[in-house]
DNA sequence: ACGGTGCCGGAAAGCGCATTCCCGCGCACC
DNA sequence: GGTGCGCGGGAATGCGCTTTCCGGCACCGT
């Protein structure tokens, strides 16, 4: 009553062990038609399905891509997972999912947890911490690595693990360009809390390039959280910025989602977005394209970053880095900054 | 330099392999505590790591946890993912992930790959489909169950599989009658394509509940997908509608991200909600919590089904049904009805 | 006609670990 | 002081499959 194994699907059609597995997974050599035949008519009848885990222990191979993440309900990261998807599936690649809440342990441990099942490739996808939260993450990349797996990170480079790198300084500095284009001097940039590194890549880039330009970048506002409510927190330090100085500021907040909880908090404070407080933002998300005000943003390939990440894996790509050509961002000048 | 296995570190602890296993593993007996340390000592010593596929071989559980989604980079899905993450973690179970991109066949393929690695058990999340696109996917499951293995889906029905059903109806029902209450009496239906069944269930349970209570519900406008796109294409046919008619229609699209679209549409055919028209959805999406104007939607406890789903599949919890109290839903009036 | 060259199928040796069984020891009890 | 029991450690078996390695056969060339 158990499940068949190849051994019964082997004596059913008459054959060895060895025939089967030929015919019905290995590669080399492949056994004569008629054997093929009885074969794969005795696996379908006793509704064999091949074993993986014991595939996996025979082949040193087991056919599972580990994905870390910092938190799958974000769309930044759902989208870079889609597009892992995607590459994985035609691979014939499974893929090991971990969701770890923006803990720097739990990155950790998914990766010891992915290693111990021998996933053929780990991808890490998530802003590094300034500090030394990572060192334990770049160690048991490291071991992992040493190992014989192959480790890629998706964010800043980490220890010896390849790179895929999402081009925050080119589309900042394009964003911070194309912003003075349309005359705007006066710059705010709403940043995430200091040790996040995706955060401070962006805001450094936008700024240097702000001023570079002519403009004036007031000192950083600091969001207590790198999410929608520390946009949404950072309100009322714009507000005060925009009651004080003369004309109206064209903030940056880091990503889409913060920039979004800043609008919501100008509009409960009694400023409206463009008429008060100019907005721009990073990512553009999809489901955020339908916001009103319409959010001026940097179009970041998501998805073709999950795909490269993959292929890097799989060593059938090289290393990306913030300028390469197939992950170019695209700047999306909208309502939120005068249109 | 191959990796150690746990006959090296029994060796370098001077103790059988069995004793070993039973100190970095096993459950069943605890050797004297001299030999644990010295067997600890050793396993750290040489980076052992242990290999999950030889032990899922030999105890016959994997740890791993297989679950289908029809689209990660969708809210719906990724916050149902966040909550079975979050219930998996804790027991110490990996996720393995499926996006199937909407495609029935892709569903079955993945069930068949899980089964193949022999996942403890298999979560399928998603619409059913009208018609017998479901009839290989039921099998597959059906085949999968047979062999021991555990099976829910989340949605509705599917032959023998654990349900847990996301209370479409209930919260249809209760969307309906809290419209009523605010005084609407004409109401209009955007729902999915005729194969999606979550969208005839939510569109089916609305129509009665508002024809109940004395309103009038016009034919259904059936738009061409299940999604962002599939509402704003609807917007042609509701703003003939809203054309038509007496009075404001209130329009009832089955999501939140069709809802979106739908009223993006509206604003390029020139009509404002709520001014000329009103509009609820469904799911409240947390990335449209800000949307202008706010949109009247009917709370869904995404990662707790998510969760749920996790706890039926480890037989920890029942299944659960549309009326189930730890799922309920929570209807939210907000200025896209009239406030 | 005979030795040689491929091919093809099968037997068997692992892959790394859990677990059952067995054995030896020390203790309590009679 | 002898017997029985409990406990802790080790040898061996098997989980389901891949993959060498080997033997046999047919077919080729000379």
């Amino acid at each position: 009553m158990g499940r068949p194994r190849l051994q019964d699907v082997a004596a059913r059609a008459g054959v060895s062990l060895a025939t089967a597995s030929r015919v019905l997974n290995g590669s080399s050599r492949t056994p004569a038609p008629a054997l093929v035949e009885r074969v794969r008519a005795a696996a379908a009848e006793l509704g064999y399905v091949v074993n993986a885990q014991a595939q996996a222990l025979a082949k040193a191979r087991t056919g599972l891509l580990g994905l870390v993440v910092q938190d799958i309900s974000d769309p930044y990261f759902s989208s870079i997972a889609a597009g892992a998807q995607a590459q994985a599936r035609p691979h014939g690649l499974q893929l090991l999912l971990a969701s770890t809440d923006r803990d720097p342990a739990a990155e950790r441990e998914a990766v010891d947890a992915f290693a111990a099942h021998r996933a053929d490739a780990i991808v890490v996808v998530g802003t590094r911490w300034t500090g030394d939260d990572d060192a334990a993450l770049a160690e048991a990349l490291g071991r992992y690595a040493a190992a014989g797996g192959r480790a890629v990170v998706v964010g800043q480079p980490l220890g010896e693990a390849a790179v895929v790198r999402p081009p925050n300084a080119p589309g900042s500095r394009a964003l911070a360009e194309a912003l003075l284009g349309q005359g705007h001097r006066r710059f705010v940039v709403v940043t995430g809390p200091d040790r996040v590194v995706t955060a401070r890549e962006r805001a450094d880039a936008f700024t240097a390039a702000a001023e570079a330009g002519g403009g004036h970048v007031e000192p950083a506002v600091v969001a207590g959280q790198f999410s929608r409510d520390g946009g949404y927190g950072a309100a009322a330090e714009v507000t005060r910025l925009a009651r004080d100085g003369a004309g109206r500021p064209c903030v940056f907040a880091v990503t889409d989602v913060m920039a979004i909880g800043l609008i919501a908090g100008l509009r409960d404070a009694g400023l409206a977005v463009p008429r008060d407080v100019l907005v721009a933002g990073f990512d553009d998300i999809p489901t955020l394209r339908d916001h009103v005000p319409a959010l001026t943003t940097v179009r970041v390939p998501l998805e073709e970053i999950g795909r490269r990440a993959v292929l890097v894996a799989l060593g059938e790509a090289d290393e990306a880095g913030e300028a390469d050509p197939a992950l170019a961002t695209q700047v999306l000048l909208r309502e939120s900054t005068g249109g």
